[in-house]
DNA sequence: ACCCAGGGTCATA
DNA sequence: TATGACCATGGG
């Protein structure tokens, strides 16, 4: 084997203990926390930049007036989402993102015909929604349509920093492909590796400043 | 009182 | 392409 395969050999070794500690010490997390597809992108597109608890406070509010479905929110007057989903913050602008969103689902029918394009093209379609960027298209990808894209989000970040892995460029996809490039590529990992990620990162990075408690502690350079 | 959550868009340089 | 203002609620 040569110096790269060596080094990628070793960090793919690094990534899967990373992986397998947080399983032990949360163990399986069960995302995406939702009933179904529909609710999956309703969450991932209310959760941008809000807690998640106000985010379930908003779902919770959506169900009770049996406005979760595509074709209920096209019905649903603005002014009246805005306020169903006023617990989850930005509430003018995720009200448009949604109506976005279910108004180009109509090309496709429903979401079986949404999710039926290929990965790629489902990514670029998603991308070119309002309101949509890259976490939450590969949130849609991965947890709704159930195809094997890893998701990069802000906890997800700032572990691989910690751990002194954050890759040069610092990009979106920079990051993405650190995982993609040195891991079995199927949806099962990927969906349990991102959850675990950003459970630890609620746990822990943010309470406990330099992982003194961590689980992950020893494999930090600092 | 202040900080920031499982981001994204848009205007500007 | 890169930065900054803006979107807004609720819990720590």
């Amino acid at each position: 084997m040569g110096g790269k395969a060596k080094q990628k050999a070793a960090l793919s070794d690094l990534l899967l203990e990373v992986y397998h500690r947080l399983l032990a010490r949360y163990g399986p997390q069960r995302w995406w926390p939702a009933e179904d597809p529909f609710e999956v992108i309703v969450g991932a597109i209310l959760t941008q930049s809000a807690a998640w608890i106000n985010v379930e406070q908003a779902i919770s509010n959506l169900k009770a007036a049996e406005t979760l479905t595509p074709a209920a929110l096209r019905d649903l007057p603005f002014d009246r989402l805005a306020h169903l989903i006023r617990p989850s913050g930005y509430y003018n602008a995720k009200a448009m993102k949604l109506k976005a969103f279910v108004e180009r689902l109509r090309r496709y029918v429903d979401l079986e015909g949404l999710f039926a394009l290929d990965t790629q093209s489902l990514r670029q379609e998603l991308l070119s929604i309002h309101g949509v960027g890259e976490e939450t298209a590969d949130s849609i990808i991965l947890y709704a349509a159930r195809k094997p894209v890893f998701v990069i989000d802000a906890y997800t970040r700032r572990i691989l920093r910690r751990l002194g892995l954050a890759p040069e460029g610092d990009s979106y996809r920079a990051f993405q492909t650190l995982f993609t490039e040195n891991l079995p590529k199927e949806e099962g990992l990927y969906n349990e590796y991102h959850a675990l990620l950003v459970r630890h990162g609620k746990e822990v990075c943010r309470k406990v400043p330099l992982c003194l408690l961590c689980c992950l502690r020893d494999l930090c350079p600092y």
